[in-house]
DNA sequence: GATAATATTGAGAATAATTCTCATTTATAT
DNA sequence: ATATAAATGAGAATTATTCTCAATATTATC
């Protein structure tokens, strides 16, 4: 289901600060966003809405796991569209460029937690921090 | 080398305040501590210490890779002694206990890395989230 | 052990992300 | 078109963390 179709089937309402907040994201792939950028990028389109209801989007969002937060170990959380695919970030220290990595096998995971301890996965997030091509590129140069 | 020793070898002073922090890590293993945590337990040993100090000191602990910092993705950060082996947390979402997880293999992670993307590996952090044996054993009681 | 130089500290102010409050507005079922 | 309840905007409140600066304590040197 869309967007749209979790909001309405959960019993919420399509607000035009939601979907302009959707569309944000949807207008942006690439970089994980914060909430003051998801403001900023709302605000061209719907100039009054507020730093507050962009907090309350972001946080229905992921509940409906629309968008996924994103740990880049910045002061300020992020987040992207949940693109159904299983995912995780490498994060340049140099330049602070986002890039998918997508060599997580989940079960893979799920089978070595419980092969070393009694635990049910529910969820994991990886984050892996280095430096990215092109600054390696330019390091050499 | 000791945690005295990497602080004095980088020329930074060892002070009363930075021993009690040590010395409240090498007291509470278990759970990760948060600098509020540090500052109860540490108050305990030097009742004037500031939490500024506290945070001071973890930021220098950190830096020296006495300590490590932990994401539970709490509202804090948290910390725990480096015992110098690999590892990662599990998460009890339930009771909130925090167990340790060695399965993370570093080397076929970068080699991972490697093989679909140009990008040099510097950390990573992995945080697993779910149900501990004592809260799953509770929960089917 | 005393002294001087300077790193460190404590206290509270400052900052910044996020959440809360509440009167007003808006989406939607009817 | 209307009623109802959900959602919003604005700013206050909260919370973790950092900063400032005068006072203090560590340590190299004598």
């Amino acid at each position: 289901m869309d967007a749209h179709g979790r909001v309405k089937s959960h019993g919420y309402r399509m607000t035009r600060q939601r979907r302009a907040v959707i569309e944000v994201f949807a207008e942006h792939p690439g970089r994980p966003l914060n909430p003051a950028d998801v403001h900023l990028l709302a605000s061209e389109k719907m100039p009054d809405i507020g730093l507050a209801t962009v907090y309350r989007a972001l946080e229905l969002l992921c509940e409906l796991d629309v968008v996924r937060r994103v740990h880049l170990h910045e002061e300020a959380q992020h987040y992207e569209l949940n693109t159904g695919e299983h995912r995780h970030h490498l994060v340049c220290v140099s330049c602070r460029g986002v890039f998918p990595y997508r060599g997580c096998d989940l079960e893979e995971l799920e089978e070595r937690v419980r092969g070393e301890s009694d635990f049910q996965v529910i969820s994991h997030c990886l984050s892996i921090f280095g430096y990215c091509g092109e600054c390696l590129a330019s390091a050499k140069a």
